[in-house]
DNA sequence: TTTAGATCTGAATCGGTGG
DNA sequence: TCCACCGATTCAGATCTAA
């Protein structure tokens, strides 16, 4: 979650999983099916996957697997738990290859409607997935129900889960609160559905029925993938998650077995440029940022001993210390344990507990830390 | 894999067993487990189920506000299950004993968050439940984030289903364009949640956690239920499902183990008044309205033959004649057809295509049709 | 009495590191 | 694996308090 991976855990999971970027099929679609094709990746491997399954349940009629091939019928007539069950089957497979490609602290996406999604979650949860948010994308712009029987679905929905309660993952916070105009961005979200210059067409005809917008997967990646990182999309269709993931300068595999799409795909992502260097830098939560002791700050003079510092009502005054402590009293801590101590609190952050007083300014001693942090930069 | 029953065999029951409402136990709250309660009712014998389940929630430690204070959280007892497999066996109960109750054109719903809907909606499935919609409800005012390490989870899920796929249900489609101010009604709704004075509180403190706002009770009850349709809650709570089915002249059951939240609801649900019938009276959806002619309206004087009508911009000018044909030019047909042939469409509603002056005004003949309507209804 | 400011609260799967 | 410690983190709306 947006930590800064320490020395030590960056070497435990390097030796434990070592896998070379090169040994993958970096920007390359995988012909055929997807749980084939993802048999040939290696374990934990990829940073991201992103899924958008099928999800023609076939409920009815014939039936033919979502990968399209034929079910072998004896003599049965199908009826919804068979077919929900082919569903179910095919779902828990993919699910599976796609677990074991990703990475530990890897992140899992899928998309769907109401046809599907509720069989996916499920069956994810089954298989170890632990869902972080389910996130609706409320469509600005959906098809109205013609026949006035129900209410207008005008949202699809997706599921955002790491590989276990337990298991890490990233999350750009602060670039998400920016992107949202600095509020935190909430698990519903309006997009428009894909359309105009973006949709891609063939001889007046769209190419892909459900071609997914970029502003989705342009928001799937920032949140939750870092530059440089791999992302893999089992259902690659035309590429949308190519050509966002190569924008962001995130590295791309898709699974597709449909030649058109593949060479949709292909010829779309070629025309995508990377974003330069500067661009895709987002920013950066206070967590990832380098450590800053107050005694460093004590230390090199952007606070001096003896300086007064207090909170916000001045209820308290305590004394900065050469050692980087602060007194109040009989009193001694640390600039978090102190104010915490005094408050009565569970826990307290002293860089915005105590403010000081600078060229007659009141401002929370975390201005100092600033300051340092700058200097520190050149 | 349980046996599906058809709905052949659903409707055969139905008639077999018919119901008189005066049998149900109408305006009472079953005490004990919702399962046990929910086996005194007789089949088929309410029109909407309304559930409110626990959500399962797997909760840590204690939750701190930046400020320090403390999230008040859901622990209640109801509210633990030891694994998916318990809560899925629960899950399975109610739903089962709730199909039974409900008759074969009834709706169910069903509200929940990522932590248990989408096994709630796979079992559902399993069932033989339809999924009709699922609906988002946005909430204006959700908990952030504190933590700042995900989406703010801003919004929770209904599943609006019926019996099965060939099932009949009700939905009040012309009530729900009327209350969207003429839009179609969207899957996804913003409400608030429940808070001020309609959050119920004993002593400073609220009587249950999860509180539902009425708003959200009045949307689904007027969607898809009728006057005088029992609907039945099988986790009542502090019943705002009753309180809202009383007000909009709805019967309802309800079923809660807890002493605490039936007396509140019992006390809530008597001073709620139901709205005069005038007031409850939705506006009804042409395919339940009387159908009437164009004709009609001719023989009955709101039209006088040899009446001039015209599309919006006069550019064809229509005689009425006696038997409600129209007449332009040569060409003669009915208000629908001839408004088709004119503008070489696929098809025309000749009620809002063709306009005619009353006292000066313009109006579309749908104007006419309202009033010969209202005029039936005394 | 009014208003601005302070306080409180809501279905929440809400940390990372090093010893 | 547990514990101590560091330190990062909130939005909208209702209600209460003080001026």
């Amino acid at each position: 979650m947006a930590v800064l991976e320490t020395t030590k855990a960056r070497v435990a999971r390097a030796t434990t999983f070592a896998v070379a970027k090169a040994d993958l099929p970096l920007g390359r679609i995988l012909d055929g099916d997807c749980v084939e094709a993802m048999r040939s990746l290696p374990d934990n491997s990829v940073d991201c996957v992103f899924a958008d399954p099928p999800y023609n349940l076939q409920l009815g009629g014939d039936l033919n697997r979502p990968d399209g091939s034929q079910v072998d019928a004896v003599t049965d007539h199908w009826d919804q738990f068979d077919s929900f069950k082919i569903y179910d089957d095919f779902t828990r497979d993919w699910l599976t290859e796609a677990r074991r490609v990703l990475k530990p602290d890897g992140s899992l996406w899928v998309i769907g409607s109401y046809h599907n999604i509720y069989r996916v979650g499920a069956i994810l949860q089954d298989l170890g997935f632990w869902i972080l948010n389910d996130i609706v994308w409320r469509k600005t712009n959906p098809m109205p129900n013609f026949k006035g029987t129900r209410f207008t679905n005008a949202h699809e929905t997706l599921l955002w889960c790491s590989q276990g309660e337990k298991a890490k993952y990233h999350f750009n916070y602060r670039a998400m609160k920016t992107l949202n105009d600095e509020l935190q961005m909430r698990s519903d979200w309006v997009l428009p559905i894909c359309s105009g210059g973006e949709r891609l067409k063939e001889g007046g005809t769209k190419v892909h029925p459900t071609q997914k917008p970029e502003a989705l997967l342009y928001r799937v990646l920032l949140a939750t993938t870092e530059k440089g990182d791999v992302v893999l999309d089992p259902f690659f269709g035309t590429g949308t998650t190519g050509a966002v993931a190569k924008r962001l300068g995130r590295e791309w595999i898709g699974c597709e077995r449909e030649n058109v799409y593949r060479d949709a795909a292909y010829k779309r992502i070629a025309k995508e440029l990377p974003l330069d260097e500067s661009a895709i830098e987002t920013m950066q939560s206070k967590k990832s940022a380098p450590r800053v002791a107050f005694g460093a700050l004590v230390e090199n003079g952007y606070i001096m001993p003896g300086t007064k510092v207090f909170d916000k009502k001045r209820k308290w005054i305590a004394t900065v210390r050469a050692d980087g402590s602060l007194a109040y009293d009989k009193q001694v801590g640390s600039i978090h344990g102190l104010g915490k101590e005094l408050q009565g609190a569970p826990s307290c952050n002293g860089w915005s507990f105590w403010h000081y007083e600078v060229d007659g300014d009141v401002k929370p001693i975390d201005a100092a830390r600033q300051l340092y942090l700058l200097a520190m930069e050149d």
